[in-house]
DNA sequence: AACGCACTCAACCGCCTCGTC
DNA sequence: GGACGAGGCGGTTGAGTGCGT
């Protein structure tokens, strides 16, 4: 479109917002309503551009703007918004009272984001992060041909449509399931496609691991584990879903109804919400490089 | 007390969409 | 149908702040 800026014209402030530009802003609002930006400034007397005056009314002046720390029921919800809109901040705030899209956008990216990573969760997929696993040592393991694992490939396979934990609907608490209202058609569409396609191989594998470490998640606390901190050792056979809530949230509606839901997988690669220091401080890169060697599962088992 | 580092969040930037002419 | 303008959106930045050493 070739449209310039709206503020790089001279004379227009840039940077944090005085109380008197506050307050004539909030003044012309309140006795003019808001609209037309463009001219807006001009006539609230603002040495500010018009988008500059909007996201300001829009992200820090607005009345009904709520104030404070995300409570842990808009914390899921922008969770389970996010798994199905994606980064639509905006329409997620729409489903948030008093919340700003920014506001959310920036509470993604410096909490919720960390502790999906943490946690072993893709925060973009929101599905168990598959390149924490270091497949090469399955795949040139016997076990990628082990009568188990050819065993578990027929019976997944047999099971019809659909038939691995990684879907959405699988994977996200149940009190996010009921997704219609939030859903568009298109996503519907989308998500009916993905029900009906075969799992990915590294999707079975996970659900293999699944099978394989769910009934015997004691046995796993002491397993060698290649590339894991010691925090993550101990916590392995814990039994959380999203681990970041850590014990006592059992019921904050991270969890599902079928038995296919269990998502010890996650629990795997959980972290305790009293996660240790080490971890912590570690920075995202090194957390990510933590991988978690299959053979040493699979062997054991 | 001083410094460095990590984190938060308000604000900006550039692109996109939609309406109008 | 194309050009243009306004508003909206998501990504990114950087000043301010808190905390550990």
């Amino acid at each position: 479109m070739g449209r310039s800026p709206c503020c790089d014209k001279n004379g227009l402030k840039k940077g944090p917002w005085t109380p008197e530009e506050d307050q004539k802003l909030m003044d012309y609002i309140q006795k003019n309503g808001y609209g037309n930006w463009r001219t807006l400034p001009k006539n609230a007397g603002l040495q500010r551009c018009g988008k500059s005056c909007r996201l300001r009314w829009t992200n820090y002046l607005r009345p009904d703007i709520k104030r404070g720390k995300f409570s842990l029921e808009e914390e899921e919800a922008i969770i389970q918004l996010h798994s199905v809109l994606g980064n639509k901040w905006s329409t997620i705030a729409a489903r948030l009272p008093g919340r700003t899209d920014n506001e959310i956008k920036n509470y993604w990216n410096t909490s919720i984001r960390k502790k999906l990573l943490r946690n072993g969760i893709d925060p973009v997929t929101h599905n168990p992060r598959l390149d924490l696993l270091d497949l090469s040592t399955f795949f040139t393991s016997n076990l990628y041909n082990s009568p188990q694992f050819m065993n578990f490939l027929s019976a997944s396979r047999s099971l019809g449509p659909n038939p691995n934990p990684l879907t959405t609907d699988n994977f996200l608490p149940s009190t996010y399931q009921n997704l219609d209202n939030f859903v568009s058609t298109e996503d519907r569409i989308s998500n009916l496609d993905n029900a009906s396609l075969q799992p990915s191989p590294a999707q079975e594998l996970v659900q293999f691991s699944n099978e394989l470490i769910e009934p015997n998640a004691d046995q796993f606390t002491s397993f060698s584990t290649t590339g894991l901190n010691e925090w993550q050792c101990s916590e392995m056979g814990s039994n959380v879903n999203y681990g970041y809530y850590g014990s006592g949230q059992e019921n904050s509606g991270f969890g599902s109804n079928s038995s296919h839901n269990n998502m010890s997988y996650t629990s795997v690669m959980s972290t305790p919400q009293s996660a240790s220091p080490l971890n912590l401080n570690s920075t995202e890169d090194e957390r990510e490089m933590n991988m978690f060697n299959f053979q040493d599962v699979f062997i054991r088992y």
